[in-house]
DNA sequence: TTAATAATTGCACAAATGTGTCTAAAAAGG
DNA sequence: CCTTTTTAGACACATTTGTGCAATTATTAA
């Protein structure tokens, strides 16, 4: 490469990439056919001669999010970048944001949209200045919280999305774990119910939340378990859930008893919603994000940086 | 400029710029118009979220080019950089390279090619690898130097040039300046001289010194001035030559009995010239390029950055 | 909230760019 | 110096990109 050559291309690369002229214009200039200078321009990018840099964006974050997207057959990913200096309330409140957004992204007119119980999906309410005006229905996926934790029902999240985008939602009224598969059973056989599982049937999308360790304790619904539970749980290794249902760490479904009388979407139903959205973070999740991953559940994962690099490393 | 919309930008450029994929592409996995991707490409470049760089070449050189040929309704300006450190003949002998190379990119198989005096011109020769061959006619434009000079002829100039590129040369057996105009008159109207006569008529290239002023010793041919004409040539306020022709800093030729006694082409003629290649450099002739330029004999000036600035600001 | 303002979509068409192939010319190497 | 290997020219054709415009959809401001 003649230093004569490297000059010459660079002033072709010029004109084109910063004055901006035309491949055929710098021909006739420089008396030098147009298909050349086209091929030019390639050696010029391949010698890095021109150099095309780009700001605000992480190519590593993008190739994690592709990573992700191949190795789990995902439909899509998104990563949210990790502020080191954050506390945890500040993470998950970027990756909430980064879930409405998704959310609007998404949402058509007239879709039927299922919520599950998670911090971070209650954290999207209200993150949205000018949310799209549909006539959505948004669904409960699972039963609600115990009574002492009213507030955090997941009637509300349905209730405040429907207001948000001009929908409207439906209830569940009762706890998502029973005393018994026979009240379970009368719950979601009774008449009221039948509006929720005909839903359930036509989702166009699911927003669920995943939990970790049984030892965590940041659930909001796990004060339902009995201590019975918890050691049943524990003894058949448990290491996270979806929609309030148990699985291991090979993405097993821990049914029985406990599955028995909770009152929730079953799993394998969400392999068939055609935007199925998990939405979690936190190094202590990383088994159960895994394990769901694995499970082939969710097309789409919204988490953090860090998590997501925990979750390939893991690999 | 929303957060995420950069983010967005960032993230198409991306795409497109490095990972190289076509707007279609881009558009089929992110779900957005075609045509919308390049108006957000088009806005990407615009706020500087794209920033396209370009090694090995100066901006400023090339607007300084520009401006040159604007300025001086020039076809062509090369305009080699100023290496500080360089002293003044390693910068003659970067011109002398420029301008050889010049020579061969624009040289024509049956091309006749006038040589005037030189320094830069001389250093010309030999500083190709591979010079075009050819079956072009080079012939010289000016009479030769004093005897004591004779190594520094134009007809060497020519012969090598003629040599290198493959085609023959034309010579001229007279001093560029004569003792009258009689004997000048005798030279070129005698049947030997028809030719080179016939041949500046017809020339397709003419590469031109410019010489500075008076007081300047690097001279090659001045010592065939008598004191009367430095006497005259300095009441007239000439600045400059070209081709053994004086001028004043307005570009006024200066007509009379050192002019007739002159063996050269005369300078109008080189107007008709398709390629009039005017090669010098140095502060001191700023003022006698000037001139030239302003007489609109050249098409084209060879010359380096410093002694171009200077050009440029004396405007 | 509604009205005004701005941005995006969708489309047809024009312009620009890329690529395969062949020929001609130029560098490189012996 | 001549031969081999690279590079550029020339062209046809396919692909990609840009632009004007009308209709729709967001966003902003009152």
């Amino acid at each position: 490469m003649d230093d004569n050559r490297r000059h010459l291309l660079a002033k072709v690369a010029y004109l084109y990439y910063i004055q901006g002229r035309t491949q055929s214009q710098i021909a006739t200039e420089l008396n030098i056919y147009r298909t050349t200078i086209s091929r030019m321009l390639q050696q010029a990018r391949q010698q890095h001669i021109v150099t095309i840099q780009i700001e605000d964006f992480n190519p590593q974050l993008f190739n994690l999010e592709e990573k992700l997207k191949q190795r789990f057959n995902l439909k899509n990913a998104i990563i949210v970048p990790s502020d080191r200096v954050a506390n945890n309330q500040q993470k998950n409140a970027a990756l909430s944001k980064a879930a409405a957004l998704y959310l609007k992204q998404i949402i058509k007119p007239h879709d039927t949209v299922g919520f599950a119980w998670g911090l971070v999906l209650a954290g999207m309410v209200g993150q949205l200045q000018h949310p799209t005006q549909t006539d959505a229905t948004f669904v409960p996926l699972v039963g609600g919280p115990s009574p002492s934790n009213s507030q955090y029902h997941v009637n509300g999240i349905v209730y405040d999305a429907a207001r948000q985008f001009g929908g409207h939602s439906l209830f569940v009224d009762a706890a998502a774990v029973q005393e018994s598969k026979l009240i379970r059973d009368g719950i979601i056989g009774a008449k009221y119910f039948y509006e929720i599982k005909r839903r359930w049937q036509q989702l166009d999308i699911a927003f669920v939340g995943i939990g970790g360790p049984l030892s965590s304790k940041s659930s909001r619904w796990r004060d339902l378990l009995t201590d019975q539970d918890r050691q049943l749980l524990k003894e058949r290794e448990a290491i996270g859930d979806c929609c309030c249902t148990f699985f291991d760490r090979h993405g097993k479904i821990l049914n029985g008893d406990l599955s028995d009388r909770t009152i929730a979407i079953p799993l394998p139903h969400l392999q068939r919603v055609p935007n199925t959205v998990g939405v979690a973070r936190s190094l202590t999740k990383v088994p159960s994000i895994t394990a769901t991953l694995k499970m082939g559940l969710l097309n789409t994962l919204i988490t953090d940086e860090e998590t997501a690099k925990q979750i390939m490393d893991a690999q």
